[in-house]
DNA sequence: GAGGAAATGCTCACTTGGAGCATAAGGAGG
DNA sequence: CCTCCTTATGCTCCAAGTGAGCATTTCCTC
């Protein structure tokens, strides 16, 4: 009956976007694919030819950047009041796609980037980036510039949970929020002499930080990093794409040791020279485990 | 550019619907919102007057059920192909909602109903059901019946990993599906004598799958649980809530470790006598948790 | 032939998580 | 009032999982 009385009401309209967060891992480097020099995400509406939302979403990244897709999941809809036109609304559609970066394509304007380039303060391989520091304390300023003592100690709280010196690389949408309301970022309506980092047009940054948030997070429980990895690899150049996605440092022992008794690969049998050092053993993917326990986890070394 | 090539296509036309799963639980049972007596979840278009579509997703719960909502997550998005009308593209958003059971609600067909009348086979707490046996006969003779032993080995394999003895809870959705490919359920086309458990209309149970296993995933890790609670209650009704949701008993001793030492509750120095036995302590939730770590987790034993 | 860089093997201390034993404290029934 | 039943609480044990390091091995480069 409830059902009877939706049905009558006349439905709305609505123009619904599909927008593509690709993502591979070439050298050290975690990488994304773009369009407009770097300042889009491929996207494209959604059609009636579209036999479901991940086609048409494949269908627009191939089309525009000529780059096949592999994995692919979903991130988030969302429908900005911006958004709007003529009336309509716009719903927009995000996915998460893993791939390997392939040959550059020739489409102009089609570049893969660091995510990094977008997210600076977010690689901490390194050690805590030295724009940290500022960016502390533009945020502190920001808190103490607020009105009433409940706001302060509220983005004081939000600040040390995000910032804090037990980063959690997780977090990095929530990072990137603070810093958009604080107004250090470009997109920002209040911005003021933004911090470092290359900024989108619409969303597309924090749609970015929405599809890195989730793969950070994914990657420990599920073997979905084989997704950006070459046939065969070493131990090493897997922990190494592990750590560019997750912007920090890992154990080595540690980490053979749960790649290990995962059972997530399997020697090639074959030995690697490339590198300097000792040769390492190939490894491939056992992908038959992805079925196996397209439920129970991968675990990653990542906990802190 | 590739930008601008997209803003020259003509955007299709789509239809936004959002669909809504409260969830409540009420004595020992986690219970659903549904209109049109079961058969249906709380839905309607998404309309220009609202502000976003968690909100339009809230005003017509709250329309269609007099039911004022809590917490509230974006669950997932979709667009059949049967869901086409009139050439527009119908793309559904899915909500997962979190509250106390209200009074029932006087709007005709609103009911509250225990999801576990939509699916009796995920209900554990007494031991695996009877009926799993019988699934389990039925999936394997469906399995068997495939044309090839590709498809055979991996029905089997499926069948297995979704309802093996060592059945994980979260894996719901992937039981619905199985079952439906099998046509064990009234909703698959090829449904043959299907089992027990009540159908809804279009996809809603899919989407009432969906939920219940995100819910079932998040309480293990995100403090979720207590926006089902009243506000004061025992460390057993706690429990029993998490097992209602869960659909398995959990160890008493270490379940109050686990709660305590996460200090997410805190005494509220009552004791309560309401029920047999000794008389149990009262707490509170310590909403103060949620901020502080929004980000951290929770953690239920509820890992296997 | 020496030194450097990686690959591998192993140890150790601790933390977590799953189970179970034992005791305490009300209520119901006799 | 006494006994039994039920639930609340405290604690202990043990096995598996995790974070850090030490020690060796094996190539390459100089």
């Amino acid at each position: 009956m409830d059902q009877v009385r939706t049905r009558q009401r006349p439905a709305a309209e609505a123009t619904a976007e599909l927008i593509a967060v690709i993502v591979a891992v070439t050298g050290e480097a975690p990488r994304v694919l773009t369009i407009a020099d770097g300042s889009a995400l491929p996207s494209g509406p959604f059609e009636v030819t579209h036999r479901s939302l991940q086609a048409g979403m494949r269908s627009w990244v191939e089309q525009q950047t000529h780059h096949p897709l592999g994995y692919v999941e979903q991130l988030y809809t969302f429908a900005d009041r911006d958004r709007t036109r003529t009336g309509k609304r716009l719903v927009a559609i995000s996915y998460l796609g893993l791939t390997r970066e392939a040959r550059t394509s020739d489409e102009p304007g089609v570049t893969w980037q660091s995510w990094y380039r977008y997210f600076p303060w977010e690689d901490w391989r390194g050690g805590a980036p030295a724009m940290v520091e500022t960016i502390g304390t533009r945020l502190k300023a920001w808190a103490e510039a607020a009105d009433d003592a409940t706001t302060r100690r509220d983005r004081l709280r939000r600040i040390g949970a995000t910032f804090g010196p037990t980063l959690n690389e997780e977090l990095i949408l929530q990072r990137y929020e603070l810093l958009w309301e604080a107004g250090l970022v470009p997109e920002s309506p209040t911005a003021r002499e933004p911090i470092d980092g290359l900024a989108m047009t619409h969303d597309h940054r924090r749609i970015l930080a929405t599809g890195i948030a989730r793969l950070r997070a994914k990657i420990k429980y599920r073997p979905v990093v084989f997704e950006l990895m070459p046939p065969r690899f070493t131990l090493l150049q897997l922990q190494r794409a592990v750590e560019a996605l997750a912007g920090r440092l890992l154990h080595k022992q540690n980490f053979r040791r749960v790649i290990e008794q995962q059972d997530l690969v399997e020697e090639t049998g074959e030995i690697t020279t490339e590198t300097r050092g000792r040769p390492a053993k190939l490894f491939r993917f056992r992908r038959d485990v992805i079925s196996e326990r397209a439920v129970a986890g991968s675990k990653l070394p990542l906990a802190r």
